[in-house]
Formats: C-alpha cells, structure tokens, sequence
DNA sequence: TGTATACAAGTTGTATACAGTACCGGCGGC
DNA sequence: GCCGCCGGTACTGTATACAACTTGTATACA
C-alpha cells in the first residue's frame, strides 16, 4: 500500500494526530526518546511518514529534535510555563476581545456562548463534585474553541490553536485541583457574561484575570506537590 | 552522497532556505506552482529533503500545501496584508516593550540600541536620496532583529521571526515608497529614544503608530498603483 | 590510574523505486 | 452542440535501501 485513498486522511496525518494525543495525555512522558524505528514499529507506517510527523511535532514545540541524534519528547521547564502563559495572556484577551466584536452583530453565535453560560453555572449546580473536574474541562475546552473559531485573524487563530497542546498537557501532568475548578467556573462566567454584554474589555480583562489565576494556581500546585514529569529547571 | 557533513547544514535546510529567500524576494511569485519533481532539477537535492523543506514552508505560511495537488506560492490578498499587520500590532509593541525593560539593565544592550538611533539619524542627513532607501530597509531589518533579540519570552520571539518573510515579501513586491522612508525613519527615532529613555508604553505606542502608517501606505499604493502580484481578494 | 584511540552499534540524512490518485485530453452518446 | 466516460500523463504518498555521522565501550598505552 502506499497512496492514500481519496479523502482520506494520510499516514503522516495519522502518526501525528497520535503522538499528539500521547503527549497531550503525557502518555510519552516529556524527555521521552522518540527513535524514528521505534515509531515505525509502533505505529506500522513507514519511516518517511513518521519523519514528517516528527517534524511536524517540532514546528510545534512538542517534540525537541536535535540534528544527528534523534527526537525526544519536549521537555517541561518552569520558564516554560511561564512564557507559555504570558504569550497567552497576551494573544487571548485580544481574542475574546475579537469574539465579542462578532457575537454582537451575530445572534447565532450569541446563543452558542449563551448556551455554553448556562452550561458552566450548570457544571457548579448539578455536577456531582466527583465528576465535576471532567466535565468542566471538557466544557472549557469547548468554550476557548468557541473562541478560537469566531477570532477573524488568522495568525491570531492559528498561533492559539498550536499553544492549546501545550497548555492541555501542563494540566494532564499537573494534578488537578477541585478548588481550582469552583473559581475557575466563576471566571468563566465572567467571561461569558462579559461576552454576552458585548464588552470586550471586561471579557478581556476577565480573560487575563483567568490565565493569571491558572498560573499561580500551577505554580502553587508546582511548589506543594511533587512535579511528576516535569523538570524544575528554571 | 547521502550524509551531510559534521557541522553543516542540511540539504533540506540548505533548499529551505534557497526558497525561502526566494519567496521574500519575490523571484517566485505568488501562486507559482512549486511541484516536488522541478525543485529537484533546480536544486539537486532528492525529493526527501525538498518535501521536508515544502512541508516546513506551508508551517510558515508562505506555501499553499494542498494534499494531493500540490504546493504553490502563497497567495496574497488585502485580507492576508490586513491581517498580518493586526497580529503585528499586538506582537510587537509588547516585544519592544520587553526590549525596553531589557535595555534598562544592561548598558551593552542599551548601547546598541543608542548606535542604530544614530545611524537612522545619519541615513536622513548624510545617505543620498538614491541610496537611501536601501540603507533604510537594511538598518530597519538589524533594528527588528534587535528587538526580537532582547525578546525574553520564547513564544513571542518564534512567533515575530516568523512573520517576518511575509513582511519582507510585502515590501519586495510592492513599490518603495521614498516619502515614506523619511517619515518612516522619523518613526524608528522615536521608538529607539523611548526605549532609551525606559518608556516602554511610550515605545509600545511608537511601534503601534509605525506599523500603522506602514500599512497606511501599503493600502494607498495599492488603491493608487497596480498591484504586482498580489491577488486583491478581499 | 588516567588518557587516547579504535571499533561497533544505532541513529539520522538521503536517494530512489513503487503504488495509487488527480487532472487533462479526446471520444462517443445523447 | 453539450455532457459524461475513459485512458494517458504527471504528480504526490509511501516504502525501503544505502551512506555517513554520533555515541559509547573496550582496549592499548603512558
């Protein structure tokens, strides 16, 4: 077999798309060797495609590759973290400043975000606190792509989607913290409530406010707890 | 020959960057169909390196990778130039402002910077009109660079190196404008005596108004003269 | 014992062969 | 005359073979 069908999606697409998740979930752990053999035993495609993908990976920072000696998995440092939120909360605000813009002139997207409002002040009410951390992450993740898809510039769509990998893996690698989401839930109202008022320096004001309390809480959780799978260097 | 040499480059690099340098300089038009088998003539690497050097182009944006198509030249459309110059806007007056905060404390930085203020004011009074405008764009480019230098966080740092191409081909593909070096210069002073003096919102503000007017003048030679491959979609 | 050197294993970088698809032309039917 | 079908061509996606480099280890030597 080589060509792939039609519509379909090519390996190289699908080696990706897999070690992306792996290392999203932290199933390959940051530092992890990726030897192009391996995964081609692994993921039974050919080399050519998985060099692709681990490139591919690189571009986005996810994978560390280094010229004649082979690919790990991108490690973790504290000044990562760091730079990832400040960027954040540089690009973010400005994008749900631009969602704003859009969700006033389109009724549309106003019932969406005020749907997924409803959503989250349902998550505190009615969401037994043992599945409640789930379910508030799946319905964030939902809320910063709702974000993400009414933002109109593409650099600023396109820089944020390739940072959600990253931040997505500091929360699996972190241990989640069930205070942290009661807060997080309220910041996310703010945000929509913000949102749905049409403005846009209140949301993007509650959105800076909410990757701040993000990070201090990690770090918080960083200096108390064991950093598993992470490396403390700066 | 399979291996490359110790320390040097690539061959996949080396054609990245051919290519790269040629899209800027606009000797490969927009649209021009960039097909795996004529880049293997033309630069006498095998397929393998110069797939890996398209693939890398499409990460940058200034290759349209269609699956089973093809690679062409980026296209260019008044929405495209739009919305660079908005994700400028919010990128580079935070990366100056981190410069300035930077040059505060360390007088090597502060002295470079004190250097290039001189030399834009020596290319309005001393550089010959015909000249100038190359002069101009060139000390321009080492004051960009300087600034992404004294950029701390990595992401805001990757993210302006990689706009830059679309920058650099803009200009090379639309008309220089001389009125617009000297107002321009006028610009670069004023950035370069805020960042001195440790005014960042002052420096920030500089380099908002500069991009402005950069894409001011862009819009108005497009409105008045023909555009020179650029495809006026939006 | 410490150092330098040669060897070996494993890895990536590259070249190339093969398989399958999309596009373009001409041809026949309606 | 127009539309749909069909083959040829050129291309991409994939697999794999080969060459060069890097690293670690064992050995010889000072």
């Amino acid at each position: 077999m080589t060509g792939p069908a039609s519509g379909e999606a090519s390996k190289a697409d699908l080696v990706h798309r897999q070690l992306k998740e792996e290392i999203e979930l932290g199933e390959l752990a940051p530092g992890t060797p990726l030897s192009e053999l391996w995964l081609v035993e692994r993921t039974g495609a050919s080399r050519t495609p998985v060099r692709e993908a681990l490139r591919r990976l690189a571009a986005e920072g996810l994978v560390d590759l280094v010229p004649r000696q082979g690919a790990r998995v991108s490690r973790v440092s504290l000044q990562s973290v760091r730079d990832l939120f400040d960027f954040r909360s540089l690009l973010e605000p400005a994008a749900i400043r631009q969602a704003t813009e859009a969700a006033t002139g389109d009724p549309e997207l106003r019932r969406v975000f005020a749907t997924m409002r409803s959503e989250f002040a349902r998550t505190v009410r009615r969401v037994p606190s043992q599945a409640r951390s789930r379910a508030f992450y799946e319905l964030a993740d939902r809320f910063d792509w709702a974000i993400i898809g009414a933002t109109r510039n593409e650099h600023l769509r396109r820089t944020i989607s390739e940072l959600r990998p990253h931040t997505a893996r500091l929360r699996n690698l972190s241990h989640v913290d069930p205070q942290r989401v009661e807060v997080s839930v309220a910041e996310h109202l703010r945000m929509c409530d913000a949102l749905l008022a049409g403005d846009a320096d209140e949301a993007a004001a509650a959105m800076a406010e909410h990757l701040a309390q993000s990070l201090a809480t990690i770090f918080r959780n960083l200096a108390r707890g064991p950093a598993e799978g992470l490396d403390l260097l700066g």
